[in-house]
DNA sequence: AAATATTTTTAGTCTAGCCTAAAAATAAAT
DNA sequence: ATTTATTTTTAGGCTAGACTAAAAATATTT
């Protein structure tokens, strides 16, 4: 497995969580900022090897074989980024970059040493499962906060967009995974939300708020 | 700096601490398990970026950002069998196929960080010396112990070889970095040691002790 | 249903990094 | 000082993974 071979399998991974459909070729190409045509290259390089399964015109899906290779590289990316945050201190903005590079050392070992090192995680810095080391993965509960009525409470945990720009919106308003979130009213006309957090009160758009995931309390 | 680059330059600087004169190209070679052709190509290609000053059938060697480069990938090899060792319990043998894809992730903050959390180690777990962010590396007092005479003790600070069967060989031995060795007697007829370790006697072959670093006490 | 727009695939190129085989330079032996 | 052996370089090819441009298939409008 190359080191490319493993970010499409990656990517195919996560936009197969989206729809119930085959991936297209366009939002591939998208996601890696590359060609469609070197996306239908690459993704037929994977249906020889039996991690796709690939119909001309109708987009890819995960073999067994394959989605189990792309749980392991999210496996690996996730627990860097607990690495990373825990034990040396890099804020949860920092992280994503390095933990791209990481996701790709290839030691059984390795990944299964640091699990337990790190107490074995069940999710990432921004909310995200950790899959186990037989690829088995924890539906989180979760909402958005935009779904949320006015005059509700609930806990944040977690982010739909991990950006470093997002991220650290959310630091400055003192927004955390863990934080108390009170949705004291909502603006009909842009959607916006007033929030209570920390008994202060933040007002954010609805964009913000659909980049959200809390769980109602 | 690609992966292979950063590979070649490694390389390069290891054989230039064994010799004065330039790299040779069949030197480079051997040790990368190429071709003396492609090793050509990529010294050219070095060269051209200014990391090594490269004569035709003259060898190569480093210019100074070159060996810089060099320092900065041997110093994130060698913190990273530290933290093998030190904090996920891989043995002295297992660590090197993992550092060698661990010391290409591109991140200084990380490994500042990592050297940090490790404690600023000076030498990894073979007893070789760790640059520090400067490229600065200290020289460790060692000898052979194929060079020690009958009569004297020496502590062992470092192996030559960190091959894993010669690293199990001293396991097996009881013999690890700090153990206090002494020379018993030496066979003129194979150079063959008999050495007093833990009050236990072991004959180690000449082979051995020409790959064991020690310092006399 | 036909026309138009969009998506996807194919065909052909390019570069990095490897290779083999042949030529050129250097080193060693006679 | 030649000849012979070794080392190194050049020339030409190959594959992975990207690209552009053109063709083909599918989706959307009219
Ligand atoms: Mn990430
Ligand atoms: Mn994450
Ligand atoms: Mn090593
Ligand atoms: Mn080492």
């Amino acid at each position: 497995m190359t080191y490319s071979e493993e970010n499409y399998l990656k990517v195919i991974y996560h936009l197969s969580l989206a729809s119930t459909k085959g991936v297209t070729t366009n939002a591939i190409a998208n996601v890696m900022e590359s060609k469609p045509s070197s996306v239908t290259d690459m993704v037929q390089k994977l249906a020889e090897k039996e991690l796709v399964i690939y119909r001309k015109y109708q987009g890819v899906e995960l073999t067994d074989q394959g989605r189990f290779m792309a749980l392991m590289i999210v496996r690996k990316h996730r627990l860097w980024e607990v690495f990373l945050v825990d034990k040396l201190d890099f804020s949860w903005d920092e992280v994503h970059d390095v933990a791209e590079q990481l996701e790709h050392i290839k030691s059984e070992k390795l990944t299964n040493k640091l699990d337990e090192f790190l107490g074995f995680p069940t999710e990432d810095p921004h909310g995200d499962p950790i899959p186990d080391k037989e690829g088995k993965i924890a539906k989180i509960e979760k909402q958005l906060l935009s779904e949320i009525p006015a005059g509700r409470r609930a806990i944040c945990v977690g982010v739909k967009d991990s950006s470093s720009t997002f991220l650290q919106y959310l630091d400055k308003q003192q927004i955390a995974l863990g934080s108390t979130l009170e949705v004291v009213s909502k603006e009909d006309f842009d959607l916006s939300l007033t929030l209570r957090v920390d008994n202060k009160e933040v007002t954010v758009s609805n964009k913000i708020a659909g980049n959200l995931f809390v769980k109602l309390i």
